[in-house]
DNA sequence: CTTGACTCTGGACCGAGGTCCAAGCGCTAC
DNA sequence: GTAGCGCTTGGACCTCGGTCCAGAGTCAAG
């Protein structure tokens, strides 16, 4: 047999039998040939697709973007410049959260260091800073 | 008058009146005394609290922990020792996040430099990276 | 043949943090 | 006094990426 029932396909590829039912929904994945019992029957290619999926959402690709990429990646006959491209545009998006998120660790290490850690909560400067109005 | 309309809190506090009114719900702010009307009539005091539940998010405090914390302060006769251990506790978790992301770039990176950016879709190093099962 | 594991469908539900809506009053500046 | 904002309510809806369910039919091992 050279077709693959849902359940196996989901072992192979550490991709839940629901999770790659809610794909073909969204369109992550054609809808696959069926048997006479209507069990779906996938092709082994598609766990190369699954594993495409699943390695792209590791580097936080949307299921949009994915599908995007899927669609790009289907056109053999195409240049390689759009995946290089998406590369570097999620690289952009991931830069921005790590500045973000390194502003938040700079305020929130600021406000650790700038608390005693005991004494009367009324004098707690992080509660201060917290209540004030921003100054701009 | 020494009280406050929802749309003057609003306009003190960049918080939506939607979102007041959601916060309410939520347990965050108190329910405000009401006017003959039924329109609420804010305290002024209410207006530092929305500073605190607005600082608490820009530092990625959920509404649940901020919650928690706005509990904390209330408790005037309290010391502060539970204000830094929800800093501290934040800023490890925020680090976590960072680290995460500094894994996504770097592999992101790594990607991007390996593909010439040209040429034969069939060739790139990206859609092949991406199709492959990891090895264990 | 029987038993237990597998698969099917459509749809409901989750969390987080809101946003938007209608229909109907209240308030205030002119 | 009236135009035109402001405020009220309950509930529906949104994103994102799934998860779970019932009730039914199917498959494979012993």
């Amino acid at each position: 047999m050279d077709t693959l029932s849902i359940g196996k396909l989901a072992n192979l590829t550490e991709v839940s039998i629901d999770t790659i039912r809610y794909y073909e929904r969204q369109g992550l994945i054609a809808p696959p040939a069926r048997r006479a019992s209507g069990y779906r029957a996938y092709a082994p290619d598609v766990v190369g697709r699954l594993w495409f999926i699943r390695h792209a959402k590791d580097l936080s690709f949307t299921l949009g973007e994915i599908t995007e990429l899927l669609t790009l990646t289907s056109q053999a006959e195409r240049d390689m410049a759009g995946m290089k491209v998406a590369a570097r545009a999620k690289l952009g998006v991931v830069e921005d959260k790590i500045r973000e998120l390194q502003r938040i660790r700079k305020d929130l290490k600021r406000l650790e260091a700038a608390c005693p850690g005991h004494g009367a909560l009324a004098k707690c400067p992080i509660v201060h800073a917290l209540n004030q109005e921003p100054s701009p």
